[in-house]
RNA sequence: GGUGGGUUGGCCGAGAGGCGAGGCAACGGACUGCAAAUCCGUCUACACGGGUUCAAAUCCCGUACCCACCUCCA
């Protein structure tokens, strides 16, 4: 069995075939640390981060490089706005990033760079393109450097578009362009209203990269001139992707040979960015649900398919994502011995494209033959079922022994054992008036539980108390 | 104008010519002192109109509505 991919460069969904064989490179393109993580922008990581596992889980070694855009436009206007240095924005954007995306266990990459420490590339990139007759520096004296859109034939290719089809860009600032479509490598400084932390030397005089070019050059980088996958969101299929291969492949780079994009999580039918909703960051969607519950939810829908984000649904993944828990959680002191594996029908659906949705139904249906299985005591199909709930779970990122959330829980753990010492005082009274047959007496008591937010449960092995869902 | 995607049961969300994905909710049954949890069962859906086929949610033609991209974007 091998992996397939959908390349949306040909519309194909293709077996997976490495450069070299037993590795991938990866390339995606972070956020534009700008503002804080909404659950939209953190869906294309945990996306890429199930394609990273997956490779891994079937032997590949992974160069996972995921970029951060540390100087943009936008940077630039909203510290300004703010009165901070955008250096000080960006980078404490940056750091609410990394905490939403380690709540949700996405795993850090094998490297991330960032467009200011990359200058020197860029700069040689440009120089590259200028010489092979595909970039020009404007002769308008801005200092701006283009790509030269007409010189290159392929141009559009990856979104099958014709230039002369195209939208003109009524808003762009044509400046020195020979042609409107032409996009800027390089940006020079504006002086006097761009700061002069936001300028680096180049043979153009003082300014900055353009937004494209940054991947391109740190995707050679790291990944070399051909490199296997190159992933993002849908919205950059263009004019991002189609730039980032335009100039890599006019410098002489055969670039990415798969591309993937994932699909939106939108809210009242519209992109998030479009909406306001602070309720949608991270962190306060974190509030609500616990990050394994938020990621489930992303992995039970497939990468390439649109969600329509509610409460409502992220509640019923969370409740969903807690049905696995309790079986791992019941079935843990009777299980013994157990070793991870993982079923044909999980396999098939993961080399599928990633079909995480049909994957999360195996896991299901393990859960509920281990639930079968686990009221008849220790058995070797049982452990069986509990190792193949753990490994798939693990594959997708979603597995709860996984230190990760232990450290985006905090200091929950002693609040645990505080509670677990009161409330088994409880159960012991409760127990000895359920032998007594004294039933009001013990419904009271589980009541008074109850109402402090927590649930009982009587097993064979005795009661058994957890937080209700939905208040965690 | 160009390019791409979508519309599936009460809800979320898969599938891509035959063989009921899965979850949530609801209802019935088993279990339980009663519950909870769990298991078993029920609810047989594919925007609309045509067509192809022995067979269509799936393929073809048309229609409606929705969304994204066309140089800020996950």
């Amino acid at each position: 069995m091998t992996l397939r991919l959908h390349d949306t460069a040909t519309r194909e969904t293709r077996d997976f075939v490495p450069l070299v064989e037993g590795r991938a490179g990866i390339y995606v393109c972070g956020l534009t640390v700008q503002s804080e993580p909404h659950v939209g922008h953190v869906r294309s990581a945990v996306n890429f981060d199930v394609l990273r596992r997956w490779l891994s889980a079937t032997g590949h070694e992974v160069d996972f490089i995921r970029n951060v855009t540390d100087i943009d436009d936008k940077i630039l206007t909203k510290s300004a706005e703010q009165g901070v240095h955008w250096y000080a924005l960006a980078a404490a954007m940056k750091r609410e990033l990394d905490k939403a995306l380690s709540a949700i266990n996405v795993l850090p990459p094998t490297y991330e760079p960032g467009a200011t420490g990359h200058v020197p590339e860029i700069v040689e990139l440009t120089e590259q393109l200028i010489a092979a007759g595909h970039a020009y520096a404007a002769e308008d004296g801005s200092g701006d450097v283009y790509f030269d859109v007409r010189s290159w034939p392929a141009y559009g290719e990856l979104t099958r578009q014709k230039v002369d089809d195209m939208e003109p860009a009524g808003d762009a600032d044509p400046r020195g362009k020979r042609d409107p479509r032409d996009f800027a490598l390089w940006k020079g400084q504006k002086v006097g209203t761009e700061p002069d932390t936001a300028a680096w030397p180049s043979p153009w005089g003082r300014g900055r990269p353009g937004w494209h070019i940054e991947c391109s050059a740190m995707a050679g980088k790291y990944l070399g001139p051909a490199f296997d996958i190159h992933g993002g969101g849908v919205d950059l299929r263009f004019p991002h992707h189609e730039n980032e291969q335009a100039q890599s492949r006019a410098a002489g780079r055969p670039f990415a040979s798969y591309w993937l994009h994932n699909a939106w999580i939108t809210t009242a039918g519209e992109k998030m960015s479009k909406s306001l909703g602070n309720s949608l960051l991270v962190p306060e969607v974190l509030k609500r649900v616990r990050g394994q519950e938020l990621r489930y939810y992303m992995v039970a829908a497939h990468y390439r398919s649109h969600v329509e984000f509610s409460f409502d649904a992220l509640d019923d993944a969370a409740k969903a994502f807690q049905r696995i828990e309790d079986f791992l959680d019941r079935a843990a002191p009777v299980v013994g011995d157990w070793f991870a594996s993982m079923p044909d029908a999980f396999v098939a659906a993961m080399d599928d494209d990633l079909g995480t949705p049909a994957a999360v139904a195996v896991i299901h249906d393990s859960v509920r033959e281990g639930n079968r299985l686990l009221a008849a005591g220790p058995s070797d199909a049982l452990s069986q079922k509990f190792g193949e709930v753990i490994a798939m779970l693990d594959v997708l990122g979603l597995n709860p022994a996984d230190d990760a959330w232990a450290a985006a829980g905090g200091a929950g753990d002693k609040l645990t054992e505080v509670v677990d010492a009161l409330v088994t005082g409880l159960l012991a009274e409760r127990t000895a008036a359920r032998e007594a047959k004294d039933w009001a007496r013990a419904d009271a008591i589980r009541d008074q539980i109850k109402n402090a937010g927590l649930d009982v449960e009587d097993t064979p092995a005795g009661p058994r108390w957890s937080i209700e869902a939905g208040t965690v």
